[in-house]
DNA sequence: ATTCCTAAACATC
DNA sequence: GATGTTTAGGAAT
């Protein structure tokens, strides 16, 4: 009958548990003092010095750089590391995850308060030569979020569509024609 | 207004 | 069928 029909008030239903785990992502900056916030600059500068030409540095940059810090940075001793997701693949990293992700509620029953545009992040960047097959990154996703297990398969589209989002955002200039399944250089040049 | 999520159609490989 | 791209609508902040 109605394919339609019956769709959006589930979404509905959906939003309010979730609505207060995704105030924690905000949350993260917010908790922190606003010294961290503040200190964004730093992080800012040393941006620059690298390349002069900031042109094409859009939100996604800062966002991903600033949020992975303040994540991985959680512990008072993390601060020494020179990579932010080091060991998010390792163990220490696994614990600020489940710590986060038990923070807000259960180990695996609770949405990662991380976008989908952190979490590939995230997934490219653990990767050896900071490039991964969409599979990969589902794979990468769902070790490390079995929400996503037992999630609806939106998620995957999702995903897509926000690798794709950050592809155009860069516009890449590279030959991405015939990107065939192993090739995430977007994030590669992050 | 901005950001993000979700769904879906469409194009290619 | 999987991957990639693009549109559109809606919800939360």
């Amino acid at each position: 009958m109605g394919p339609i029909i019956g769709m959006s008030p589930d979404k509905k239903a959906e939003s309010p548990g979730v609505v207060e785990d995704r105030a924690g992502l905000r949350g993260v900056c917010g908790t922190l003092p606003e010294d961290e916030c503040a200190a964004s600059p730093l992080a800012t500068s040393l941006d620059r010095s690298s390349s002069s030409g900031d042109e094409e540095l859009t939100n996604l940059n800062w966002l991903h750089e600033n949020l992975l810090q303040n994540f991985t940075l959680g512990g008072p001793e993390a601060q020494s590391s020179p990579s932010p997701l080091f060991d998010i693949e390792g163990n220490h990293g696994a614990s600020v995850i489940s710590s986060t992700a038990a923070h807000t509620g259960d180990s695996v029953k609770s949405k990662p308060p991380f976008s989908f545009s952190l979490l590939i992040y995230m997934a490219i960047e653990q990767s050896p030569s900071k490039s991964l097959p969409v599979k990969a990154i589902y794979g990468w996703i769902l070790e490390h979020f079995p929400y996503f297990s037992s999630a609806p398969p939106g998620w995957k589209n999702s995903v897509r569509h926000n690798l794709s989002l950050n592809k155009c955002f860069r516009k890449v200039e590279r030959g991405l024609g015939k990107v065939s399944g192993a090739n995430l250089d977007v994030f590669r040049d992050l």
